[in-house]
DNA sequence: TTCGGTACTGTAAGCGCTTACGGAGCCACG
DNA sequence: CGTGGCTCCGTAAGCGCTTACAGTACCGAA
């Protein structure tokens, strides 16, 4: 019948007995029109009208269904947060970082831990769920975060060497180089050896490069090539044996992270080699351990809250599409001498 | 015209030229009906459409948009994860477990960290826009989790006394006891104080129901009421303050977690206070400095990852109804002897 | 041959929003 | 008094899915 045209289609049954736009519509006395433009504020609604919705609103304690929203409006107001794992303070500092920016931004974080065997799926299917990606995680190869860069937007912090997306890094190779110099300058160290695998991530590259330029300044030959481990204790543990089998004790052993250092100087002091006094030990990170081992931990401190804020605010520029030209974002790094290196407490 | 009835309405314009599931039926040559029925697996087709189904959706890089799928089904396929920080190995942790688990079920995971300020409005925002809530935060009142409760599943980890939801917790009385009595029935300590405030927490005030307990049973009465400094480092340095200021030096401190103990050591040792020396320390959760510190803090390990798989478990049943009554789940702790309490190494 | 099942499939309604479009009411101006 | 412009509002189409319902085709039993 034609009477029916004229009014909105019957609802179905009051699903979940949830407000909807319709039951906050009609308490109001206005079209769902009128309510939606009163919460969303994108158009001007006379006073009583506005009034009339958000009293309505109020008392049936209405929230907009998300789902409903997004469907509508082709925009989730979600970032996906995508890292390899919470070990370490690294990854918990950043993610609050990114968070409190984004929380100021009003946009949600979904939390994706992407393991190798999941990945493929999860990252291409992310396009159809956020609106845009951060990603912290090493592992993921470049054509991947390439293609993902081609269909939505990504920031990737803490490598380099991306194309399509934007990144954040912080300064670590005249950081390294620094702290190398203090070594060799200061402590008068001349066999040193760098510990971790610059294979394994862009930003460990930098920081061995920052390592092997301070030697080549110096007119000195690093001992052996990198230790190739693991970022983790069980690497340092395995470094140990590593140390131990070099044809000639180095005298200072610079580490890819704390993580590494920490393992390495407990392990060599077990086998009554002192790091601070026998040799020099630094690491990279300064996680809460490095200030509490005797000696302290000498490393250097990674700007990483600002780096997650930085990102969170790249990626939503980017989303609502008023960011310049992807391009890298270098944040500055500080070097921490403790008495591992050799100093005086 | 009726000649337009029986075809599906048209189409408005390929907004962002990705394939949806009416590009999907078009290319396989059957209904959108029989795509969502192949692709979700919830009736049986046969073996030819499903295959074509399949094909025209790989070749289509087919990703079935979120939002929809939510409006329709009314299902998010998302737990909520509500934390205060993400300080500390605890929250990490947490976090790992409980994806892990979550990810197995195929949930998401959009990551919330209530601040208190941006409290209430976000917590009740919830319901439209996730199946189900997680809470591993410690300050948010009881009532507050009781309210959203009864709107949503919700499981707690980590605290007590809750009404309406599921809590995961790890056991602390008898275990804090059994630390307690190895101070006194082993290294002979008699003057013992809490360090932490039992009021804050009801994890804490477990921890301290089992210290006094154990004073108790040996016939003890403790030095001092607890010293109520918060549960992080800096609460640790004016615990030092406290100490020491304390009319009779005790010659035992039980803390509450191990950021307060390793502080609290640290601030001690500067004073010529040596732990495990002079006096016993013990800390709470078995974070990674624990082992790295001179001398290794003696604490406990709570099974924090398998708490959080349990939540996640826990939450998933629940919102698929295939739980039975609330209740309280509690997982066993271990405790970890080191140096800090007076052992030898 | 007829009839009831069984195995699939298509149609279309509906999820709860946003938003283009057009209409109503009102004022100022010619 | 007619007209143009402005402000505010309602109508309805559409976002991309799920799913109830109603076929259709085919087979075996009566």
């Amino acid at each position: 019948m034609s009477t029916d045209r004229g009014r909105p289609r019957a609802r179905r049954s009051p699903t979940s007995g949830r407000a909807t736009i319709y039951s906050v519509a009609e308490r109001a006395g206005v079209s769902i029109a009128t309510v939606s433009r009163v919460l969303s504020g994108t158009a001007v609604t006379s006073p009583e009208a506005t009034e009339r919705v958000l009293k309505a609103a109020h008392e049936l304690a209405y929230v907009p269904q998300n789902s409903a929203k997004s469907l509508a409006s082709a925009r989730y107001q979600t970032h996906a947060v995508v890292i390899g794992s919470l070990d370490g303070p690294y990854y918990s500092e950043l993610l609050m970082g990114y968070e409190e920016v984004a929380a100021r931004h009003d946009q949600e974080l979904l939390l994706v831990v992407a393991d190798l065997p999941r990945r493929a799926r999860t990252l291409a299917d992310l396009r159809a769920r956020v609106d845009g990606v951060m990603i912290a995680q090493m592992d993921i190869p470049a054509e991947e975060i390439a293609a993902l860069a081609a269909l939505i937007p990504v920031v990737v912090v803490g490598r380099t060497r991306l194309e399509g997306c934007d990144v954040v890094i912080s300064e670590s190779t005249d950081t390294a180089n620094a702290l190398t110099r203090h070594l060799i300058d200061v402590h008068g160290r001349r066999r040193l050896v760098f510990v971790g695998d610059p294979d394994q991530s862009s930003d460990v590259a930098a920081r061995h490069a920052g390592f092997q330029a301070a030697l080549t300044e110096s007119g000195l030959d690093p001992v052996a090539e990198p230790l190739r481990v693991p970022y983790t204790e069980q690497g340092g543990d395995a470094a140990v044996a590593l140390v131990l089998g070099l044809p000639s004790r180095p005298d200072a052993l610079v580490c890819a992270n704390d993580e590494v250092a920490l393992a390495l100087g407990a392990g060599l002091r077990r086998r009554s080699i002192v790091p601070g006094a026998d040799l020099s030990l630094t690491g990279w990170d300064d996680v809460t351990a490095a200030r509490y081992v005797r000696p302290g931990l000498t490393t250097a401190r990674q700007p990483v809250r600002e780096m997650g804020g930085r990102a969170a605010e790249l990626l939503h520029r980017r989303v609502g599409g008023s960011a310049g030209p992807v391009g890298q974002h270098v944040l500055a790094t500080e070097a921490v001498i403790r008495q591992s290196c050799g100093c005086p407490d």
